[in-house]
DNA sequence: GGTCTCGAGGAACTTCAGGTTCACCGGAGG
DNA sequence: CCTCCGGTGAACCTGAAGTTCCTCGAGACC
């Protein structure tokens, strides 16, 4: 018995599909095919009912995964704890939202590479739906945006969450005092790309309060700050990412009624026998964060 | 990383020498010396100090031992739990001591045979010491006998506890009514073969109560009966073991106050990956002792 | 009904991890 | 100083596992 049939037997089991769980691991069906029938073999018993249709567990099956995950989980968890951080090398590709770029990724790159010399991170910065996917098709193997994400063999590690507020120029005409949504939507909104999830976030708040039109721009969070300190609108950005707007007097917080929902970040990764960085560094990621919430206002980050 | 590479770990650890590994796991010193390499290349960490002295854990390896025991523990577990009964196939050297071939051992036979059809069962009757040895030599597969016996990465798994009585034919003139230790040394004690755990507590039970000249004889269990029967002298023999002799009268139970030590069987077995069955036999063992156990007088076995 | 697609399984060949053999080395001990 | 003992390193070998390619069976679609 072998922890890697173990694995691949874990990822059939969750993708209900041997070419599936080929594609996620890297090689061939012909391979995982095999896998599981040593693994048959081995036990005398069948895991999987297969037909054209699709592969199910049996009720053996059932009770194995939760034994292999088990000692799968295991496994990952003593490397995790035994490896030498000065012998991790390699390459780790992450995908980030604009959010974590602009509150304490700088913190944890820098952490990881006192921690991890050898280590080289490629940083792309997207929107959660791109991330997450890309991390579904390996393309990338750590993400740290809003969640969770559900997703087979996804892990989704909490790290902090930020509340937003709803921010303008002091050049813009908006009346002082406090504000009613139907206000705020009188103004344009700058909101974040159309397909990100932080987008569905700005249409649902007006939505929920029965408002349908409003002048909306979308940019990413970089280039809506830029905008909003230029006066073209308004928008809802975690305060913690607009800190210096609003200290130099840039940006000013409008006192909205109607709060806007605070966003969660998470870490995620796919767990994978064969990859120790990525859960070491959503734990890095998880210090940096909580880190960073402490030193802020607990009403902006926590 | 892989099951065998921690499994031969935790064998060096256990017995401080790669060559005593090599030869517990049936393969050459060079291949323990290259998987232990291999390990902490991949961990990047230090296991074990070698010196020409011996082979000690690092402090780091004493905390990765812990792990890699309970993943490997786990890994037996889940072979165990999962595997096909019917799909076992092989033979199980099992060392047994006299007292287990004339009480339950029958049944272990018989239910050994119904669970495991294709599996061959060597019986071999030893006295408990040589039964060890051939365990930790690799020469039985399990053992049945006295213990506990403390070696490394041996599993003690208790089975039943039977009491002891001195017994002789009613031919002898022994007296009536209760007798003292005293009484029993006057006449020839027929004991157990010198080297085994049994004639250590004969000696010892006469040597507690300051009794040095007795008149001893050795034999085997079966043997110790029957000279017994033909009265040639006295026995403390697990009474179980001898019922029929009991019932039809050729032996009768003597009333002596100094109670002879009651004796603990034990199954013993190295923990082994690729050896599923040992651990199984040995639950089987369990299952037939307690049945056995619950099917006489409880002054007399439980 | 033909045929197209999709996914599992099987056969033959290839690859590489891991094993074996053997020479070497360093310390202990006569 | 020599020898023994036990671990290491290097070269070569073996077999388990992987790859490639093919077959097969079951829908799905025309």
């Amino acid at each position: 018995m072998n922890l890697k049939f173990l694995e691949t037997f874990i990822w059939v089991a969750r993708l209900k599909s041997f070419s599936l769980a080929a594609e996620r691991l890297n090689t061939t069906q012909a391979a995982v095919s095999h896998r599981i029938a040593t693994l048959e073999r081995e036990l005398g018993i069948r895991l999987f009912e297969r037909d054209s249709r699709d592969v199910r567990l049996t009720p053996l099956g059932i009770d194995a995964r939760e034994h292999a995950e088990r000692i799968v989980r295991l496994a990952a968890d003593f490397r995790r704890r035994m490896i030498n951080p000065a012998s991790l090398t390699g390459t780790v590709r992450i995908g980030v939202i604009d959010t974590v770029v602009y509150s304490w990724l700088p913190t944890l790159i820098e952490r990881v590479r006192e921690a991890y010399p050898d280590v080289v991170l490629e940083l792309n910065a997207a929107i959660t739906p791109e991330i997450s996917e890309d991390i579904l098709d390996g393309r990338l193997d750590l993400g740290l945006m809003n969640g969770p994400v559900d997703a087979p063999g996804l892990v989704n590690r909490q790290l902090c969450t930020f509340a937003c507020q709803w921010v303008a120029s002091p050049a813009l005409a908006v009346p002082d005092g406090p504000l009613e949504i139907e206000d705020v939507a009188r103004f344009p909104i700058l909101s974040f790309p159309t397909s990100s999830s932080r987008h569905g976030s700005v249409v649902g708040y007006f939505q929920r309060s029965g408002i349908e039109n409003i002048r909306l721009h979308t940019a990413s969070l970089a280039t809506l700050i830029r905008l909003t300190t230029d006066g073209v609108g308004l928008a809802a950005i975690p305060t913690v990412t607009i800190e210096r707007e609003i200290a130099s007097g840039a940006l000013r917080i409008l006192p909205v009624r109607t709060e806007f929902p605070a966003i969660s970040l998470y870490a995620m990764y796919l767990e994978m026998e064969d990859r120790p960085l990525p859960p070491l560094i959503a734990q890095m990621a998880a210090d940096c964060a909580t880190a960073f919430c402490a030193s802020r206002d607990p009403a902006d980050a926590w």
